[in-house]
DNA sequence: GATAGATTGTAGGTACACAAACAATCGGCA
DNA sequence: TGCCGATTGTTTGTGTACCTACAATCTATC
């Protein structure tokens, strides 16, 4: 390997940065959010927002936890998301009869209103960015994430 | 469609959060930061500070934001990863003799030595990240990934 | 040579993301 | 009944990630 020749040769070891998995998927997940920005219709969404405010609406009240567990967030990270959706008036919290740590949360009227109304938008944002390749390539793509998450 | 009939049926329009690139994106990238953290033997190190510190490695001296763009990091961004590496003494700057407006980014031996001594864990944390997959399949979600960057 | 437009780096603000530590509460088991 | 371990939610601290705005500086063009 000698004395470091940097620029331009082989990159000792073949270890190329834009070749790894890692820094394709960081890449991969940065435009998916640039495109979600831009396409989901409402500039204060957030992903992480859209996606605990699907899951309430699809699965209905859920302590904050659950709701974090089923949208892949940390306890600590899901307690700001929803902090900021309900300072916003999309989720409402009302404590639990039944087991005293936990409050219930559910979609505010507003809340339910917004999902129901971007459904749709959420269906275009995936497909924007799938924009780059073909339908079977789709499939095994979205097979291909699902193994590696 | 009638009055929301709530969980385990239709989940209204077909939208399911877990069928979603971005979502499985960000799985995938979580894990992929995850298994970094594990594999890389130097717990200070993130992901995106090896990038900047590979990048330096093989390119040479840089300025801030051209690494920034090599490394696919907003200048905002790329601004506090410098930052924390020359607090560590990883990375030096000087001023740009030319640009007056730039400084010019180099490793610091002690840099240089971190960078050749974890090029193999960096191996290694892509292998982990690919376990999942078969060699086939390996090579089919590189290519797919590049082409969703 | 002056000046408009682009580039470089910084700063402030918002929003994830996770580790660690914590108080309150629950559940099971002796 | 009493206690221990697990769970729930919060807080603190560090590190991305990007937007906007900004001052200093370069470059191209007049």
């Amino acid at each position: 390997m000698s004395a470091r020749t940097k620029r331009s040769d082989e990159t000792a070891g073949g270890y190329v940065l834009e070749d790894q998995v890692g820094h394709l998927l960081r890449r991969a997940h940065q435009r998916a959010t640039a495109v979600f920005q831009g396409e989901i219709g409402n500039g204060q969404l957030t992903p992480m927002q859209w996606a605990a405010l699907v899951k309430l609406d699809d699965e209905g009240p859920l302590s904050q936890n659950h709701l974090g567990r089923l949208t892949a967030m940390d306890p600590a990270t899901i307690q700001g998301v929803i902090r900021r959706l309900a300072k916003r008036g999309l989720i409402e919290r009302r404590p639990d009869t039944v087991d005293r740590r936990r409050s219930v949360l559910t979609l505010s009227p507003s809340g339910a209103a917004l999902v129901h109304a971007l459904r749709a938008n959420g269906h275009r944002v995936s497909e924007a960015i799938l924009a780059p390749l073909g339908e079977n390539e789709r499939k095994h793509a979205l097979a291909l994430l699902k193994r590696l998450g």
